[in-house]
RNA sequence: GGUGGGUUGGCCGAGAGGCGAGGCAACGGACUGCAAAUCCGUGUACACGGGUUCAAAUCCCGUACCCACCUCCA
């Protein structure tokens, strides 16, 4: 069976495939670096982390570029608002973003490349497109250059939209424009409104560049003229990537083969904005929750759908994570991250993946092999070794969780934990042990009184306490609910 | 005005003509000193009104409500 994708072009589930056999060369739209990243940013990159492992795991070399945007309107005004320099914003964001992939375990793509490092590539791809008479420099002396839309017919054409039903774009003065929906290739300095060191020299002045032609010029430099997937969040559909295939087609490039969207993250019933309240930074929740948790939460929800968030959902996903994790300490069995193969794959998990991704179906197969193992370990007795059924359970499990990037022994999770955790960890094992034993000598003297208070004061402290056949054992409880997302 | 998406059980969340995805919660049973964990069992959900069909949550028509994009956006 065949990895099939929704292409967004088409509107259809299209089987993938690569322009070169075995290969995938895949671009995403990353975020332009002005705020700190909350839930709704973070979707997108676990999204397109899940598409890049599964096209790993089928065995295609791939080629993943995600871009950040480093220099645009929005970055300038926060910057002189904060009284700091752009660049220095820039960098700022684009370090706290790149600790929030960390957290969730998002691999780092094969290059990250900024927009500021690719201005000459810009200013050679804006070159070719008014030599073949797509653009123009603007007549008012302004320095902008524009894409000419009324001298490429297909424009309209990845949205459905034509020309005359649309507004006006507002990027720039429109007195020097031929037609109210061209766009801006190239922004001229106003040398009394922004800093010189926002600008580059190029054929038409200093200036800067325009937000879409970035994508164009970097996706056909790593990726070449034609490649495969070109991904980001929907409402980059358009006028950005639009805008993006105009230029390059225009430009006589192949572009991408197909196109994919990830859907919102709405709080509130609302699109999480960079102008709303905080508290859904990804800082803010992984306070309160493990990265794991919320990726699960993120990857339980099909990319293409709506996902209202919500503490209590993400609680839930939380407490599904947890038994799946129960099962495998019990099971006893571990594996390296990264190392599944799809012959470790239940059939019914690979044929969820390859429909579109459909995650949410992937877990339910996760969860029925979880509930098998469990079966398996119930029929283990007393013995404390887990069967051969069982084990194979768990294995199974843990190459469904890595293809997912949820391995719970990746070491990505440790990101941020510093040693005190470790070894603030072995001092709780040690007091919780102390206790432990006092409270089994009582439970074999049958002082069961004394016995249930010693393991209530330890789930007063927030741990929870199992018996199992091999003796009892210890676990983080949840974050209090009163407490949480505040 | 143009383009696109949505409404599924107490909650979250898949599915897209025919055996009730899965999770969380709840209830009953097993296990346990009691719990917890785990297992077994318990649900006749698909916004509304029509229609097509042997069969509709799924297709068609209509209605209501919600959301996104239309040049800042993941």
């Amino acid at each position: 069976m065949n990895f099939r994708i929704y292409d967004t072009a088409t509107r259809e589930v299209r089987d993938f495939v690569p322009l070169e056999e075995g290969k995938a060369g895949l671009y995403v739209c990353g975020l332009t670096v002005q705020s700190e990243p909350h839930v709704g940013h973070v979707r997108s990159g676990v999204n397109f982390d899940v598409l890049q492992r599964w096209l790993r795991a089928l065995g295609h070399e791939v080629t993943f570029i995600r871009n950040t945007t480093d220099i645009d309107d929005k970055i300038l005004a926060k910057a002189a608002e904060q009284g700091r320099p752009w660049y220095n914003l820039a960098y700022d964001m684009h370090r706290e973003l790149d600790r929030a992939y960390a957290a969730l375990n998002v691999a780092p793509p094969t290059y990250e490349p900024a927009a500021t490092g690719h201005v000459p590539e810009m200013v050679e791809l804006i070159e070719t497109l008014i030599s073949r008479g797509h653009a123009y420099a603007a007549e008012d002396g302004s320095g902008d250059v524009y894409f000419d839309v009324r001298s490429f017919p297909d424009y309209g054409q990845l949205t459905r939209q034509k020309v005359e039903d649309m507004e006006a774009a507002a990027d720039a003065d429109p007195r020097g424009k031929r037609d109210p929906r061209d766009f801006a290739l190239w922004k001229g300095w106003k040398s009394e409104k922004e800093p010189r060191t926002a600008s580059w020299p190029s054929p038409w002045g200093r200036g800067r560049p325009g937000w879409h032609i970035e994508c164009s010029a970097m996706a056909g430099k790593y990726l070449g003229d034609a490649f495969d997937i070109h991904g980001g969040g929907m409402d980059l559909r358009f006028p950005h990537h639009e805008n993006e295939q105009a230029q390059s087609r225009a430009a006589g490039q192949g572009f991408a083969s197909y196109w994919m969207h990830n859907a919102w993250i709405t709080t509130a019933g609302e699109k999480m904005s960079k102008s709303l309240g905080n508290s859904l930074t990804i800082p803010a929740v992984l306070s309160e929750y493990r990265g794991i948790e919320l990726r699960y939460y993120l990857v339980g929800a099909h990319y293409r759908s709506h996902v209202e968030f919500s503490f209590e959902a993400l609680d839930e996903a939380a407490t599904g994570l947890r038994r799946v994790e129960s099962f495998l300490e019990r099971a006893g069995v571990t594996t390296e991250a990264g190392t599944a193969e799809l012959a470790d794959l239940p059939a019914d998990f690979v044929a969820a993946m390859n429909e579109d991704l459909g995650t949410s179906a992937a877990l339910a197969v996760l969860h029925d092999t979880v509930r098998e193992g469990n079966r398996a370990l119930a029929d283990d007795g007393t013995a404390g070794v887990a069967s051969e059924s069982a084990q194979s359970s768990a294995r199974h499990v843990l190459a469904m969780l890595d293809v997912l990037g949820l391995h719970p022994h990746d070491p990505a999770w440790a990101t941020g934990a510093s040693d005190v955790t470790g070894r603030l960890e072995g001092a709780v094992d040690g007091l919780v042990a102390a206790l432990l034993e006092q409270r089994t000598q009582a439970r074999a003297d049958k002082d069961f009184a004394t016995a249930d208070a010693i393991r209530d004061r330890i789930k007063a402290a927030g741990i929870e306490i199992e018996d199992t056949p091999a003796g009892p054992r210890w676990s983080l409880g949840a974050p209090p609910a009163d407490t949480r997302g505040k």
